[in-house]
DNA sequence: AATCGGGGGCTTTTT
DNA sequence: GCCCCCGATT
């Protein structure tokens, strides 16, 4: 046991963490401070210099690829077999939640074959749900429903333990109730449902808890930022008999608080758990110093904050630039040489990062990207398991597995097209809301009722997946996918869509072969068939964004998307007010500092080049609109940052200093005209002219110096 | 059963 | 202004 092996890499504060003694430690991890390297590290040190068994050991992360990552560092830091790896639980909140409610599904009362539901199965299923219960669409959007019913589960509120309630509250807690009814009738979990079981399950089942708590003597966890009411609850009961918790987190990066995370879970660790020891790492090793004190300074613009200051060996490096667009158009033309020139220099292209606020921004840069022949890749939107084809297919293979899996039923019944229409689906879903039931046993019913062609079709639809399910007991999970997506008719459905959409969608369901040709299903006794582990893991991850892309590209974000990433040359784009920080934050009135911690997540991606831009006009939701640089921009001192083109607004101030009130975008009152916005200005001096757009629908140049412009 | 067009909406995302 | 969804139309 080489204890020193695990030390020597590491600096004076990531050793007092990773060597902590047992008990509660809040790791409060800077950016690019090594807080991967302390949580993997800290495992190590537990299982070679503690003697601690990897069974002993559970760490949490939040999603498959943080998860996968440091699976992948603490193998090669211990060394260890596969197979010794098996025996240490690292995966997601809901990946572990998962496997603890397959191996105790009847002490938490679910079916042995339970299914999981993505938000997109999810959202299905509740408006289901609102039509059972004769609920209007329009005046209850399932979107805000499903939004409800995840809300009252992540702070552990079941349906019975809300209160009746009177008129809009009643049908909201019915719809709710007949929501879990349903989900709990056809075996169906949901994501917030696979946490909120477990936490029952241990709280109720004394047992069990204990068994889970002596087991997990050890309890890690990433992110801790990022923790909703649920998932603390949750980890506080698991340690609530040792109180063995190592928290990484930085409260400067929690930038989920519009989907239930609490920051507030990382300021009261040490009021929850006393005696904490909290420890900061605040080296940086990623940015060069300027980038660094730019973010600092940024970020200490925050209230409420733990504290912590970043510092780095690093050299000061270039200054931060600064670069004043007239519009969008421009700010892509800057950005595009801009990444041309760093790759002329013989850089790589995916060490150059665009990144922005909101996703719609992308467009005008692919298209620029686009006129340079320049590769790009760009993240968000669908991912693998979510597309449309690839979950059409996946129905196929739930009904196969599972007949009464009422969401697949009605997904495919009649896709592709073989003349089961609305009606005779509206009677088949009678049936089995009536009888309790699941649309396959009523599609299997004949009482006469429905017309011979209907009830033959229906027919014949079960006949089709009894005959794919029978095939697929001799087959392998790749074979099985190819048969039902010949035989289901899918594949063929999708090849006679001539032209790219189709093309891409019969590629997916190719690609979705080899998913299944590559699935490493668990080969444990007790586990799961193939078939249902690769469905399971189809909700639990839904894939990379796009097919693995293997050429040299620039890489295109939203700011959200780049946490966690570093990139030598990082663009952050649209840094406007109204844009970032988002008009909807500032509206709210409470959520300016998540997005400042957006602007430090951002700015802290950056490793060697850092520029920011702003555009004076931008168009949006289909106006031309002009904004005022944003406010994080000014709380960068000026000793880190180069300004490359004085910024149109700052010129109309330079110009004329008696309209130094006046700025693009800038409201003001006239003494004749009324109130305007000034939209555009020329000359300098006392020629300085403005143009205003006024309340009444009228524009005007007007001088400066005579105008008498007021702001407004 | 596919296609057209009107209407609404429009921040960020993982599981 | 653009995109997505839904309903109506062929």
């Amino acid at each position: 046991m080489d204890v020193t092996r695990i030390f020597e890499r590491l600096n004076e504060a990531q050793r007092r963490a990773v060597g902590a003694p047992p008990g509660a430690l809040l790791v409060l991890a800077g950016a690019g401070s090594g807080k991967t390297r302390v949580l993997t590290h800290r495992i190590a040190w537990l299982v070679e210099a503690q003697n601690v068994l990897p069974p002993r050991i559970l760490a949490v992360t939040f999603t498959n690829k943080a998860s996968r990552e440091m699976r992948g560092r603490i193998g090669k830091l211990l060394q260890a077999s596969d197979d010794g790896m098996r025996n240490l639980w690292i995966g997601t909140f809901h990946g572990l939640c998962h496997r603890l409610l397959r191996m105790h599904f009847e002490e938490a009362g679910l079916p042995k074959n339970f299914e999981i539901l993505d938000s997109d199965d999810q959202f299905r299923l509740v408006r289901r749900v609102l039509r059972e219960q004769q609920l209007d669409e329009a005046y209850w959007p399932p979107k805000q429903m499903q939004w409800m019913i995840n809300q009252h589960k992540e702070e552990a509120r079941r349906a019975r333990d809300l209160p009746a309630g009177e008129g809009q509250q009643q049908i909201l807690h019915r719809v709710y109730r007949a929501y879990e009814e349903t989900c709990q009738r056809l075996g169906m979990v949901d994501f917030a449902e696979l946490l909120l079981r477990v936490f029952e399950l241990f709280r109720n089942n004394q047992l069990l808890r204990e068994q889970y708590q002596r087991r997990f003597e050890h309890v890690l966890v990433d992110e801790f930022q990022d923790t909703n009411t649920l998932q603390y609850r949750w980890l506080r009961l698991l340690c609530d008999a040792h109180k063995n918790i190592f928290a990484v987190g930085d409260d400067d990066q929690s930038i989920y608080g519009w989907r239930g995370a609490r920051i507030e879970n990382l300021l009261g660790f040490e009021r929850d758990f006393p005696g904490a020891e909290v420890i900061r790492l605040e080296q940086n090793y990623r940015s060069s110093g300027n980038i660094l004190n730019a973010a600092n300074a940024v970020i200490g613009h925050n209230a409420g904050r733990l504290g912590k200051t970043l510092w780095t060996d690093a050299p000061a490096g270039t200054k931060v630039r600064l670069y004043a667009a007239d519009n969008e158009f421009d700010e892509a033309r800057f950005v595009v040489s801009g990444i041309a020139e760093w790759v002329q220099n013989g850089n790589r292209r995916d060490s150059a990062a665009l990144l922005y606020r909101s996703n719609a921004q992308s467009r005008v840069f692919e298209e620029q990207l686009l006129s340079e022949g320049m590769p790009y890749r760009v993240y968000g939107g669908l991912r693998f398991f979510e597309r449309a084809e690839i979950k059409d297919a996946l129905a196929y293979l739930r009904l196969i597995s599972n007949r009464d899996s009422d969401g697949a039923f009605e997904r495919v019944v009649n896709h592709p097209a073989r003349g089961i229409g609305a009606k005779t689906l509206e009677t088949v879903r009678r049936r089995a809301r009536d009888q309790q039931i699941s649309m396959w046993k009523a599609a299997g019913e004949s009482d006469g009722e429905l017309s011979a062609r209907a009830a033959g079709a229906l027919q014949k639809f079960r006949q089709l997946i009894d005959e794919m399910a029978a095939a697929a007991a001799g087959m392998d999970l790749a074979d099985t996918t190819e048969e039902m997506l010949a035989r289901s008719g899918l594949l063929a459905h999708f090849k006679k869509d001539r032209g790219e959409r189709g093309e891409t969608r019969v590629e997916n369901l190719e690609e979705l072969v080899s998913a299944a040709r590559n699935f490493a299903a668990d080969d444990d006794e007790d586990a799961p068939d193939e078939l249902s582990q690769f469905l399971a893991n189809a909700a639990l991850e839904a894939g990379e964004g796009q097919a693995e892309e293997w050429e040299d590209c620039v890489q295109l974000m939203s700011l959200h998307s780049a946490k966690g990433l570093e990139f030598d040359l990082v663009f952050l784009c649209g840094m406007e007010e109204g844009l970032f920080p988002h008009q909807r934050a500032l509206a709210e009135g409470n959520q300016l500092e998540e997005e400042r911690r957006l602007c430090y997540v951002g700015m802290t991606r950056a490793m060697k080049r850092l520029t920011l831009c702003h555009a004076a006009v931008r168009r949006l939701h289909g106006h031309e609109r002009y904004a005022r640089p944003s406010r994080f921009l000014s709380e960068i001192p000026d000793e880190h940052i180069e300004e490359l083109r004085p910024s149109r607004i700052s010129r109309i101030a330079q110009t004329n200093n008696a309209a130094s009130h006046l700025e693009l975008g800038r409201r003001v009152l006239h003494k004749k005209f009324g109130e305007g916005v000034v939209v555009d200005f020329e000359g300098r001096g006392e020629h300085a002219r403005v143009r205003v757009d006024f309340a009444g629908g009228e524009s005007k140049w007007l001088v400066c110096a005579y105008a008498e412009l007021a702001p407004a």
